[in-house]
DNA sequence: CTGAAAGCGCTAACAG
DNA sequence: CTGTTAGCGCTTTCAG
């Protein structure tokens, strides 16, 4: 089931038509103008050849190809911790490819195009959604340099805020949290954070600090990688609630993280809430957070939503459309469950 | 931050290693035979201007761009109900794609590309792989045409079966499932069955009906539509637990609908286990399933493993590889839990 | 080993 | 309204 090329071009529509090359391309694109007639005596003999304007020779001239390219961070193609954010992501990559053939984008998920055994084929696209920028993300040095429309998914912490990233609000979000905790009953917050250097991540930091001095208190935070998952919260709540003076209340960052830090108090008897409580700063739907005893408050970040409009950023972009206007902060919702509700 | 095209092309790469363009050519594609020291030149002009062939006319002439369509059944991108498989369609998306970019292909997903507003570049896809093709698949219609690369995964139920199709071993699985909720104690078998006219849903109900004349029963079957979820599922349940005689056991062919059934039993003041055993022929890592109380006995198909055979095969496919051994029927795993073990 | 020439299938100017 | 003429950036014979 080779087979060579079959499909009809452009010339053999035009000769079956008695019509010049042009004006097929013409009755296609719906540039120029066709009189109605010869419109469809070129339609009729496309149709009878199953003709379709071949994507490839199109984008060739129009350097437009109409793929946008999804790059997803932390980014190792090896790395299966990819799968381990299904929730959100799927969420966000799912409704972010609708949004996409909506617009008369094709979506596709791409491995970083640096890395130097990237498929040729991540340069190809018309523009690149980067869900969490890295600080100094090299992807952006690389796109900025050679004119590819991007949009970051987050900031790129290290670089300055712009209509080139949806602000995902971070700060404000983490606050919020902070404050329902201590709304709760918490007294003494500690902060489980993650290590990705993103948007996320560094000012979620920067949030607890500034919030847990405010109420003139000492930060108390303890960081675990993303990938370690339920196991790293799992320890980091060994951690904490070792102290001699534990915490009446920790967020954390990530669902698993959370998770893991109830299965740590629940194991040392504490009740929660009661003794501690928990919310989680993102992923409100994650299995983790939603199905766990009891379950966990968190915050949810509209991924479907979120993707919607970064898509529909990012083809004003490539089509060129001038500065659509950089949406605010994300929405989002914070997500209160029995973790933080007596 | 619009700019037009700042590339170089490969012209001007030869012009600055005072070669051809030709040579630049066999230097990037390693076809022809380059001199070291002029591969070396050349390399290194194309470093300073930051050259990288372009993809798109590359795929013009070789007519491979190096993508890979993922086309899932149904398709309505209206329908948002694409999204509720999430946890088995995300693990098998985000797996393919890894496959494919290891293979050194981008993996997109598009909507079905017989559709009228389908997005043309769904077509410039070097070869396919359909989740699920339904009966008399149009999409498959068209690529047969036209000799392009696709691999079905899961039968086109009206076709014969032939290496173009991954075997999901369905009436295996079932009668498996069947069987145990036999041991489990069920003695009269409803089943709870999906509509759209796939493998899954079509073989499914072949193997059932088989099954429970072997019996020399009469078959106790309920259809809801696979987007009617849990609320479908516990409309099918109220049904079933009302008639005169109701079953002592149910399978259920999707996660949604045995988390609905499961629901209705209990509403009833049913014991699971006890009363009735629940049993689901599909999608066992779902959230339905696996969290619910009790959690439900349900099939692990390795989404992950799957679609990387998938993008296996439909690789060597694309690259003309001789008839790639068609793998057997695929690999599954039963999941016994609480509501078919006491 | 290298290069000149001829396109891949389509579209973008212009002329008629 | 339609056709002619040039290519897009790259690969590919096929001569040197």
């Amino acid at each position: 089931m080779a087979g060579k090329r079959t499909r009809a071009t452009i010339k053999d529509v035009a000769r079956r038509a008695g019509v010049s090359p042009t004006t097929v391309s013409h009755a296609f694109s719906g540039n120029g103008t066709v009189a109605p007639g010869t419109a469809d005596r070129v339609r009729e003999a496309a149709r009878e050849l199953g003709y379709r304007p071949d994507t490839v020779a199109r984008g060739l001239r129009s350097s437009r190809l109409g793929v946008l390219g999804l790059v997803v961070r932390p980014l190792d193609p090896q790395d299966t911790a990819f799968l381990e954010g299904v929730d959100y992501f799927l969420r966000f990559a799912g409704s972010a490819a609708l949004a996409a053939v909506e617009r008369g984008y094709g979506l596709m998920l791409v491995p970083d195009p640096t890395r130097a055994d990237a498929p040729a084929v991540g340069l190809a696209c018309d523009g690149f959604l980067i869900t969490e920028p890295v600080e100094n993300d090299p992807l952006i040095t690389m796109l900025t340099r050679e004119c590819v429309p991007f949009l970051g998914v987050g900031r790129d912490p290290a670089r300055p805020a712009s209509p080139d990233y949806l602000d995902l609000g971070t700060r404000r979000i983490v606050t919020d949290v902070l404050d329902h905790l201590a709304e709760a009953g918490g007294s003494r917050v500690a902060a489980v954070l993650g290590t990705d250097r993103n948007e996320w991540n560094l000012d979620a930091e920067t949030a607890y600090l500034a919030w847990v001095r405010a109420r003139g208190q000492e930060p108390l935070a303890v960081r675990r990688a993303e990938v370690a998952g339920e196991a790293g919260g799992r320890e980091a709540g060994e951690e904490l609630f070792g102290l001699a003076s534990p915490p009446d209340a920790v967020y954390c960052q990530t669902g698993r993280h959370a998770a893991g830090v109830l299965a740590a108090a629940r194991a040392k008897g504490l009740a929660v809430p009661g003794d501690v409580r928990i919310a989680c700063g993102s992923d409100s739907d994650s299995e983790q957070t939603r199905l766990s005893v009891p379950p966990i408050t968190s915050v949810d970040l509209r991924p479907v939503r979120l993707a919607r409009v970064a898509v529909e950023v990012l083809v004003d972009r490539v089509e060129g459309i001038e500065q659509s206007p950089a949406p605010g902060p994300a929405e989002y919702e914070l997500m209160v469950r029995g973790s933080t509700r007596g």
